[in-house]
DNA sequence: GCCCTGACTTTTT
DNA sequence: GAAAAAGCCAGGG
């Protein structure tokens, strides 16, 4: 993957309001690449400080990496057997700032 | 250029 | 709604 995509996931990702969380996919969307939702995730395992990575999950609501419930938790979200409730509500769309 | 892998997604049971 | 399978594309060996 390219340095600019890791760049762009990593723009989106901290665009991200606080007590929000999107998707990988949505991520992969927003940076033009709507099939590589993997590689969002990839970019992640590089994530530089300052960017909220732990707002980044599966599109199912579940918590790809379980030690980030502890930050979700700590932003006002709430986390129930490693997935998000109110998942739906607090689903933030990318594409929907740009 | 083939094969394996991956913080995933969607469809089908 | 949860678990399994297929699908997706780029990188590295």
């Amino acid at each position: 993957m390219d340095e600019i995509f890791k760049q762009q996931v990593w723009e989106i990702t901290k665009l991200v309001p606080k007590g929000r969380v999107t998707s990988y996919g949505a991520i992969a969307k927003a940076v033009g690449y709507p099939n590589h939702s993997r590689h969002v995730g990839k970019a992640m395992g590089g994530c530089p400080e300052g960017v909220p990575a732990h707002r980044v999950i599966s599109s199912s609501g579940s918590l790809s990496v379980p030690e980030f419930q502890i930050k979700l938790e700590n932003e006002g979200i709430i986390i129930e057997n490693f997935k998000v409730k109110n998942f739906k509500k607090l689903f933030w769309d990318p594409l929907l700032e740009l």
